[in-house]
DNA sequence: GATTATTATTAGAATAATTCTTGATCTCAT
DNA sequence: ATGAGATCAAGAATTATTCTAATAATAATC
């Protein structure tokens, strides 16, 4: 655990929302102003494979960083770009809801979700309830099935 | 529906892996030895967006494309590559086994899967039981707990 | 059927996130 | 101190993807 590596992690952990490699970067070099970004990719990288921080990824946006180890989903708001921590509900195993075939090895499993975070969902307004998405078979109508 | 986007189209519904854009390419080229690959960036991008293909992203890999409209989540095999779907459980609602903050809007749930496929395991050998991975609260045990 | 307007296609340049390369620097056991 | 090994910095390189501008196809109107 070298200075940079330090510094990177205790940012992260400092962090709420879910900073990308460049948005630690501009808060790192606070404390080390020496430090370049791949330095940051790097550390970030090292902090992932040895499990100290999670490294999220949706669509083909700029990974984020993310030191909340505890299982748990994330929700991208597509209006405001923030992403929250969804928790499992507590007594539900997930991958229980999943027809894996025999014989697989599952080593990791990640769930994202797209939408608007309460504070988007009330500030888009419209006559749209506030509750529940509509409900499909499994989890969301997609508007558009075929 | 142009000529190209119905190529497009078509060589998604016959492919049963995942193709990349490249992958498309290539396999598109033989029909339309013109065609450019932005155009087949332009075409998969406008069938997604009609709702004809899904997008599927895992980690910062290429793309691939799909065709199978049916909820589902999508298992990569860490050895071979290779991208299978893996339908949900009837009867399970995803969206159930997550603790949603009120007032959210939920328009997307993806669910990936890392792991090795039923070949690889066996390839892979080793004692290990070739059943159901390890269980932990929700859904598995990541090794490098904290 | 010709003419215009719209939209899609192409080829290649541009972009952006990330990774690689190289030499300099640090750490630590001896 | 000294040397071995790892880490860091800087910038170049890579790669998937998007953009741009010009051409071509399609559709809509006369």
């Amino acid at each position: 655990m070298t200075r940079q590596r330090r510094v990177v992690f205790d940012t992260l952990l400092r962090s709420t929302d879910h900073p990308t490699a460049s948005d630690v970067f501009m808060e790192v070099k606070e404390a080390l102003p020496g430090i370049s970004l791949a330095t940051v990719y790097n550390c970030l990288d090292t902090l992932t494979h040895g499990g100290m921080v999670k490294q999220v990824c949706m669509d083909r946006e700029p990974s984020r960083y993310c030191a909340n180890l505890r299982d748990h989903a994330h929700f991208h708001c597509s209006r405001c770009g923030k992403v929250l921590d969804v928790p499992f509900s507590a007594g539900k195993a997930l991958s229980s809801s999943l027809d894996l075939p025999e014989g697989v090895r599952l080593d990791r499993l990640e769930v994202s979700l797209r939408g608007l975070c309460p504070a988007c969902t009330v500030a888009a307004g419209s006559g749209t309830d506030f509750s529940r998405p509509p409900q499909a078979p499994n989890l969301l109508s997609e508007a558009h099935q075929s």
